[in-house]
DNA sequence: TGCTATCATGGGAGCGCTCCCATGAAGAGG
DNA sequence: CCTCTTCATGGGAGCGCTCCCATGATAGCA
């Protein structure tokens, strides 16, 4: 059916191996020989077998692209979406293909085998994994390329791409209580995932760093739902704080309609601020003062790098720390309002 | 690194002829060898190298996932995610693996190659193709098996799992009429989309089976986003309709933003129904009217049809289209609060 | 008992490629 | 003019598997 490197060669009048070397780009050929070879290969429409090529080179060109759905509501929030993008689009541009693994855990143990094992993959990313990922001792084991979008605070010689959660989210509370506000509450992430206790710890430097005393009825945790922050914020209201700081902004929406259905105005009555800069949270109602983080981008570079790390193996894990971006609108309040 | 089936064959004593067949459940091999076998096998942790079964057999058990980003609004909404969870769980339970590409203009003609020859994929998903898709045209041609997501009016020998578009439309736009709406105007999708087309054809279906005289100033085209929702029911608004069946419920969601700044109540001055249910449109204020499509579950099934195509030929095209469902809620207005 | 069907198993060929080593031609240097 | 290097090229081996055919062994039947 598909064209073989022979063909090519016979055509071309020259040997298998040297269309090989023409194919990849390899120095020594002759200039005309190379051209020669190039215009057949492009009259057939030659496309090399990934499958001969992989079982020879060793290598695939494909990244795995690893999702544990336990927390299966990260998909109705876009977070996923825009790394899934970047990821794509960084390895387009670089020829290589995109394999994806929703790991429903029914399934993890065989998906494991098959990821590591099995030769179809020079590396993987692995996409917010909970703190005690089993996925993660296996990939270590195995010794296959892989990197983190996510930091892991307990492995220190693990590759990742990653915001500043800590720093970002000290920021935003720390502007919160600068403006004015006094109360300063927090729906806060899931203890066992790494960004919910990162913004989680964030909240309490900020506090810490004004004087003001954690009060732990102020701090109620959700799971980075719309449905999450919602039922979380309908806890928080009798508790009357002045200010929310919400740790994604998905659960922030949810917060929005508990404050609404509850008849309090924002940031009248109590002020929100988010987590992301999510698309629509430009739209919502009022416009939504959160973080943004560069989810495209960090997805982009996850995949670069690991490209890099397949090329250019190098005991040392790489670390990519991408900035924020305090974005404020206008459910946060103005200072002068208040 | 990795084990090979020579090693299992050589510690359980049988030739690899043998270990291959147990590895595929091949008939003829006696009981007690076929035990001992995985016993290796299982020990050793034998997983069969990916790319060494597909060069020798021409199959891989990957099946491409093809999702245009032409459109790239797509992704800001929860259909993608769905559809993609929907495939990626189906291929975990039929031992198949899901190679994604987003397919950005720039890298199509590369990507189409990849995708089509090279060998690394049983069959392709196309999903939700505009109705000039390239892709098609470059697949037929190749004779690789692919189902689409989203059927194409101009094609009737391709495969597809769909809903029937245009009478869940007209039937969301009778009950509308029914209930006591006269204006009914619609916010359509991109009439160069399949599902834009086909939820206008039925819109207009519905008026004439009822009598009412088709009003293009009752008309409204957009790109199934938030924003050209809203964009779009600010230009509604003048006209006064009764009632706007917008076509996504990203859309609808737009609608309801330009309707609450233009302080028009919903449903009390301007009913909305939508199209779609996405996991928000329960949460809207008020709750939207609108469509149920299932469409992880059209994932689901266009996976499980796709691998059975691979695995039996057969010259005739599949045709599945899935049961619609209305969601009445709040955002339609009931008959009798009329 | 002899002859053919049936079954379990082994071994060779080959999938399309890459990598290594061998080869011959051409250029460099004394 | 001969040897030494450099360069372009060819060919063999082999990646790990599947598939086909050959081979014994066993069973079935007259």
């Amino acid at each position: 059916m598909s064209t073989t490197l022979e063909e090519i060669a016979r055509q071309a009048g020259v040997s298998r191996s040297t269309v090989s070397r023409v194919m990849n780009d390899h120095p020594s050929v002759d200039q005309d020989t190379r051209a020669r070879v190039r215009s057949v290969a492009e009259r057939l429409n030659y496309q090399p077998n990934v499958a001969a090529r992989s079982l020879a080179a060793g290598r695939t060109n494909i990244l795995g692209l690893v999702i544990p759905m336990g927390v299966s509501a990260l998909f109705t929030d876009p977070y996923f979406p825009l790394l899934i993008q970047g990821i794509s689009s960084a390895c387009n541009a670089n020829e290589h293909s995109v394999m994806l693994w929703l790991a429903e855990p029914e399934y993890e143990r065989r998906m494991i085998r098959q990821v590591l094992q099995g030769g179809l993959i020079d590396g993987v990313i692995l996409a917010s994994a909970l703190m005690d990922d089993p996925m993660l001792e296996a990939m270590r084991r195995r010794g296959l390329p892989f990197i983190m979008v996510g930091r892991l605070p307990t492995d220190n010689d693990i590759s990742y791409v990653d915001v500043d959660n800590v720093n970002s989210a000290r920021e935003m509370v720390s502007y919160l209580l600068r403006i004015g506000h006094r109360r300063v509450a927090t729906i806060a992430g899931p203890a066992n995932m790494i960004a919910g206790s990162d913004r989680f710890m964030g909240y309490r430097q900020a506090l810490r760093a004004r004087g003001v005393a954690f009060d732990p009825a102020l701090v109620v945790e959700a799971d980075f739902t719309e449905e999450g922050g919602y039922v979380a914020m309908q806890r928080l209201i009798p508790v009357r704080p002045d200010a929310v700081f919400v740790a994604s902004d998905a659960m922030a929406v949810g917060a929005l309609r508990a404050l609404r259905e509850a008849g309090l105005r924002v940031p009248g009555d109590i002020a929100i601020a988010g987590f992301d800069d999510i698309p629509f949270a430009a739209r919502t109602d009022p416009p939504l003062t959160t973080v943004r983080q560069p989810i495209q981008r960090m997805g982009s570079i996850a995949a670069e790098t690991l490209i890099d790390m397949i090329s250019h193996p190098h005991p040392q894990p790489r670390r990519v720390i991408l900035p924020t971006e305090l974005v404020i609108r206008e459910s946060s309040g103005s200072p002068v309002s208040r």
